[in-house]
RNA sequence: GGGCCCGUGGUCUAGCUGGUCAUGACGUUGCCUUUACGAGGCAAAGGUCCCCGGUUCAAGUCCGGGCGGGCCCA
């Protein structure tokens, strides 16, 4: 066993521990009499950064794994990757300097595979150094066919149920990339352009896209605005492309954008598109998958979107038909990925339906904290325009299994027996169902991720494809809300398409973590702060401590190295009690004392109330509160009051009753602890029990407060005699006395008989005092009123109008019986006691070397130095 | 522009169905202390409760309108 260093050694300790934990001690299933806790864990991206967002989500996670494990739940804390995807296809080509066409897909997915399960083992460090108690044999991957297998069976599963389905429809498109992509996926940003006024045979229109002339089907202007009123229903033609198109009417067009006439193309931007839908315009195609010009647009065919702007810019001058060009700002759709801006193409792709009603009285069945963030999810379940384009033109990721048949274009969609398969490698044994033909051509689409992590829910449940009604609905769903619109409303459609159920009970949903700057944390801003680097510093319970005070679960949390080092002042004052305490528990061997004495037995109380406290704040997750409770209750009742109290004691006599209480303290407090802070929680459990090893306070039972005996008696006298104390203390300070001064007599009047003769040695030894007597009478001291205090909740109602005048007379006023006189605009009004409060002050007959400490009702302490 | 949330001393936070003088913590500054503790004790400084209206005898608290911040969406 280690030493009881003078300073807490946060690394070696930490580290020592990490190598003793055994990863047994988190697995789920082998308590299995116990009830289940299941908790669907987010499978995170695998960016190689666990970031500080993440570690805040984990902390909150880790801290309810381990607080219900130690209350006998049979918990599944697992953990996840989220691997396929976009960013890590970017980064591959990036990393090998290649683009994914130059290589076979297999090749191409290889790669990614590598980079991705570098990432995840970097991770997967920084998850084990912040010691979360995760149960790595339930660990998934998504990008192994175990778990993509499952995201094809739910892909078959829903088109047999008629759920998904194939159409032209327009999309997210990103020329870099060359695959659709989703609304999710699409980042908006604000900058400059140039908003271009052309003339459309003296129509004038203005647009942001010159380059989409050719692709213009309508030109638009509001029914409502006077100038252009009488345009509506003509025709007129496009310049340099000569198509003719209508003029019509929509409401949605705004007249005081531009000339209030607009151009509608297929597309610039999503008003677009629904301007197209609403008024069943043609599609022109004048963009195609590269971000190039098609044969649509005549001579400027094969140039580049920026290219062809310019070109069309300068041949509109050269026409005089540029009227004139204007600078604004305006929102421009990027790839979250590589930055490029996003085309809307129209394309054929799956589609997967979306039930907007029962997704949303499904969301309503579960339990949300916050409450509020139901709502998120609410509208902007209530505002989707379309279903989920499902399909996506990429590699790495689950491929669609589905064949088309060579012959009649029938779409084949693999069997579940079949299952897992790419279809590019593999052929259906079935012909085709309409024609009989047995060629086939390969679906090349992939799934939208968010097809494989919808499923996390149901998989930590035990899905397997085959065993719908055996699901129950996870216990918990932690997360930020910054995924409210993906992966949770992913989660509960597709949870409730393939099980018919709710997939958890509850959604905790955590915030964001700002930078120092109040801004989100992100890497463009510069404003990271990577959980390593705090680690290094302070060690991961500080960080732990850090997540669990810095706010209220569910807000936004500013990060500030002040909080960090408050948490390292309170790991210190932890340790520093605890090696106190050690040196007076050297040699104590655990014997139980016959009587437990007031003082300590008020301790004991106390800590009775503490545990009571924390265990309702975690269940109410409200980490902040729980170790504001811990907090007070260690510096300022166990180490500022007891300790002091107890301090002669533990160096004049050996006082089986103090270490008996002193004892049972710490080992409770290590257990309060063990969920946020489960590495010195461990190091002083394991100094506790030495001798007899328990091994691990991660194994043992949350403190039961019915165990530990609340007094009311002795609750009540100790904190007279607290209060008693630091009176003393205050004054001895007042008067420029050092504390440690002795007090010569202390006669305590106890009317109410609070005390018996057996308190007196406590108080004796606590205060510092020679002599002290109990009193059973009032003592014989003067009250003086110091202040009179309306009670304006009775008063308001009464007086209306004239109460601030009621109250001021009565505060002027020395009410000596129960009630008093006062006079209203002539009127001598009555009023008793409880129009009032009288504060009272002590004073002295004798002399100045009397002083009177008014304690509590009917205790008065008069004190002699 | 829309939705949700928020706006209380430097920072975080309490303030329930309205009751005058606003809670606690962290931090800051003095002085004093030290039989575990870069700790403790005592004290101090620091707030137009975002702003403006309204309801009321009385508003941080209710209502309306602004302003500002965050996230998400357009």
């Amino acid at each position: 066993m280690s030493e009881i260093t003078k300073d807490y050694e946060f690394k070696e300790i930490e580290e020592r521990w990490i190598e003793d934990w055994k990863d047994e001690m988190y697995y789920f299933g082998e308590r299995s009499d116990e009830e289940n806790f299941i908790i669907d864990t987010p499978p995170p991206y695998p960016t190689g950064d666990f970031h500080i967002g993440n570690s805040l989500n984990w902390c909150y996670i880790d801290f309810i794994a381990r607080y219900k494990r130690m209350k006998g739940f049979n918990v599944m804390f697992p953990q996840g990757w989220d691997c396929h995807g976009l960013p890590t296809e970017v980064k591959a080509e990036e990393t090998c300097n290649i683009t994914k066409n130059e290589l076979t897909r297999e090749e191409f997915r290889r790669i990614c595979e590598d980079l991705t399960s570098k990432n995840i083992e970097k991770m997967r460090r920084t998850m084990i150094r912040l010691g979360f108690s995760i149960d790595w044999s339930r660990e998934y991957i998504t990008m192994l066919p175990a778990y993509y297998a499952k995201t094809q069976i739910s892909f078959v599963k829903m088109y047999e149920k008629n759920l998904i389905y194939r159409d032209e429809h327009p999309v997210n498109w990103c020329p870099r990339c060359e695959t659709a992509i989703a609304f999710a996926e699409v980042e908006y940003e604000s900058r400059e352009t140039e908003l271009n006024y052309i003339d459309f045979e003296s129509v004038s229109i203005a647009t942001t896209r010159p380059e989409l002339l050719s692709a213009c089907v309508a030109v638009a202007v509001n029914p409502n605005d006077e100038r252009h009123k009488d345009l509506i229903g003509k025709k007129v033609c496009v310049p340099l492309f000569s198509q003719e198109v209508e003029i019509i009417a929509d409401g949605e067009v705004d007249p005081d954008f531009g000339t209030g006439i607009v151009m509608i193309c297929t597309f610039g931007d999503k008003q677009d598109v629904k301007w197209w839908k609403k008024h069943s315009l043609e599609t022109r195609r004048a963009i195609d998958r590269e971000g190039r010009m098609t044969s649509l647009c005549g001579r400027y065919e094969g140039m580049k979107i920026e290219e062809c702007r310019r070109a069309v810019i300068e041949d509109l001058e050269k026409e005089g038909i540029l009227i004139k060009r204007e600078k604004i700002e305006q929102n421009v759709g990027y790839c979250w990925r590589c930055h490029t801006p996003i085309e809307i193409l129209s394309e054929v792709q799956w589609f997967l339906k979306v039930d907007k009603d029962g997704i949303i009285e499904t969301a309503r069945s579960i339990r949300w904290i916050p409450e509020h963030m139901f709502h998120r999810l609410k509208n902007w379940t209530e505002s989707m325009d379309w279903d989920w384009c499902i399909s996506r033109q990429r590699v790495f990721a689950t491929p669609i299994p589905v064949w088309y048949c060579a012959n009649c274009g029938e779409a084949k969609v693999a069997k579940v027996e079949w299952l897992p398969l790419d279809p590019n490698n593999t052929k259906p044994n079935d012909p085709c169902d309409k024609c009989g033909s047995y060629e086939f051509i390969p679906e090349k689409d992939v799934l939208d991720t968010w097809m494989d992590s919808s499923l996390s829910a149901i998989n930590v449940a035990g899905w397997n494809g085959e065993n719908e009604e055996e699901i129950k609905p996870t216990q918990l769903r932690p997360q930020g809300h910054d995924i409210i619109r993906t992966w949770a409303f992913y989660t509960i459609l597709r949870t409730r398409e393939l099980i018919g159920k709710k997939p958890w009970d509850t959604i905790f949903i955590n915030g964001m973590i700002l930078g120092e700057d109040g801004y989100k944390m992100s890497k463009s801003r510069g404003n990271i702060i990577p959980p390593e680097e705090i680690m290094e510093k302070y060690g991961a319970d500080v960080f732990r401590l850090w997540a669990a005070s810095a706010g209220r679960p569910g807000s936004d949390i500013l990060f500030r190295w002040e909080d960090i080092r408050s948490s390292s002042r309170f790991i210190r004052k932890l340790w520093n009690v605890f090696r106190f305490c050690m040196i007076h528990l050297k040699d104590y061997d655990g014997e139980i004392p016959e009587r437990i004495k007031t003082i300590d037995s008020w301790l004991l109380s106390e800590l009775h109330k503490t545990v009571v406290e924390i265990e309702g704040y975690i269940e109410d997750y409200s980490f902040d509160d729980a170790i504001k409770r811990i907090r007070s209750f260690l510096w300022n009742i166990f180490a500022d009051n007891y300790i002091e109290m107890v301090k002669s004691r533990l160096y004049e006599e050996r006082d089986t009753s103090t270490l008996y209480t002193i004892k049972l303290t710490l080992d409770v407090l290590s257990r309060l602890l063990a969920p946020f802070t489960p590495y010195i929680s461990e190091e002083i459990y394991s100094h506790l029990f030495e001798e007899s090893p328990q091994r691990y306070v991660h194994l043992q039972a949350y403190p039961d407060h019915s165990k530990i005996p609340f007094d009311e008696r002795s609750h009540k006298i100790g904190e007279i005699v607290k209060d008693l104390v630091s009176s003393i203390r205050r004054y001895k300070s007042d008067q420029g006395i050092p504390l440690n001064k002795e007090v010569n007599l202390l006669e305590i009047h106890d009317e109410a008989g609070v005390f018996s003769e057996g308190d007196l040695i406590d108080i004796k030894g606590t205060v510092g005092a020679r002599e002290v007597k109990i009193l059973r009478t009032k003592p014989t001291f003067n009250r003086k009123i110091i202040e009179v205090m309306p009670n304006m909740k009775k008063i308001g109602p009464k007086f209306r109008e004239d109460s601030k005048i009621v109250a001021e007379k009565l505060r002027e006023m020395e009410p000596e019986g129960d009630t008093v006189i006062i006079e209203i605009d002539g009127d001598e009004v009555e009023l008793d006691s409880s129009y009032f409060d009288v504060k009272k002050e002590f004073l002295t007959e004798k002399g100045e070397k009397i002083k009177l400490l008014p304690i509590r009702d009917k205790v008065t302490v008069a004190m002699v130095v």
